[in-house]
DNA sequence: CCTAACGTTTACGTAAACGTCAATTTGTGC
DNA sequence: GCACAAATTGACGTTTACGTAAACGTTAGG
């Protein structure tokens, strides 16, 4: 079968059960049951992935929380999708602007490392007999 | 003169005093006094500007010490340069991550905003009498 | 001289994001 | 059918990153 258990989850994103468990807490996840256990599908372990990776962009649960509905909203009145247009339009400004801060600092360790190399380079020089 | 008070730059940064305070008290900023009072110097102020783009793209106050600490430490013996360099590379590689993740998840707005386009124009064509 | 604005330390409070038990239940292999 | 692994629900604990309030000092203006 295609459905996964809590503990699949876990092993195959490096969290634990009492992470995917808080996230469902929160609204992030809604799992089927079996009896007692979560049952998760495909659309869960997606929904669990971009949880992820919101994490790694630094977005708080609730900012994540926004950005998975924007995924799966589609249908709608014309003023509920001309909002959601605007918060979709949000967000990718947000992203970008954290695009451009990352670019800034690549760039900045560029020099960093640039200067550490070079005093690298004149310590070899000044210094071969610590070779 | 050029050195600032902590409330011009809680002004400056919109950030309150008492987190600028904190910053100090994790070791991120270090002003001079004047009696009692913290004076901010030049240096300070670029400083609190890459806390802010840290926190921005979602690193913990110890990781922004870290990444400070890249900017700054360019004397060491050849083993701590070496040490480093791989910091900065790490460092780089998880950018880099991050700006990957960045780069997909605008692709996905981008989809998912054609899609709610989609909608409103055939929701315009269905129901023209809603103009 | 009074008070306002700004700054200081000290200290307790808090929201977010889980960790860490404990007690219990539920499946699974032999 | 029994042990053992895996899952469940509470509930309290913890760390991070500040907020907030109290109590006080120090200039600057009217």
């Amino acid at each position: 079968m295609d459905t996964l258990s809590i503990g699949d989850l876990s092993r195959e994103f490096d969290v634990t059960p009492r992470t995917i468990r808080f996230y469902e807490d929160r609204g992030l996840l809604s799992p089927t049951r079996r009896g007692q256990n979560r049952v998760y599908s495909g659309r869960d372990r997606i929904r669990l992935m971009l949880i992820l990776r919101g994490k790694r962009l630094g977005f708080s649960i609730s900012e994540i929380a926004e950005i998975l509905d924007l995924y799966d909203a589609p249908e709608g009145e014309v003023g509920q999708l001309d909002h959601f247009i605007a918060k979709i339009r949000e967000r990718r400004n947000a992203l970008r602007k954290q695009a451009e801060d990352i670019a800034t600092v690549l760039h900045e360790l560029d020099h960093v490392e640039a200067r550490c190399i070079a005093q690298l380079e004149s310590a070899g020089l000044k210094l071969p007999e610590s070779a």
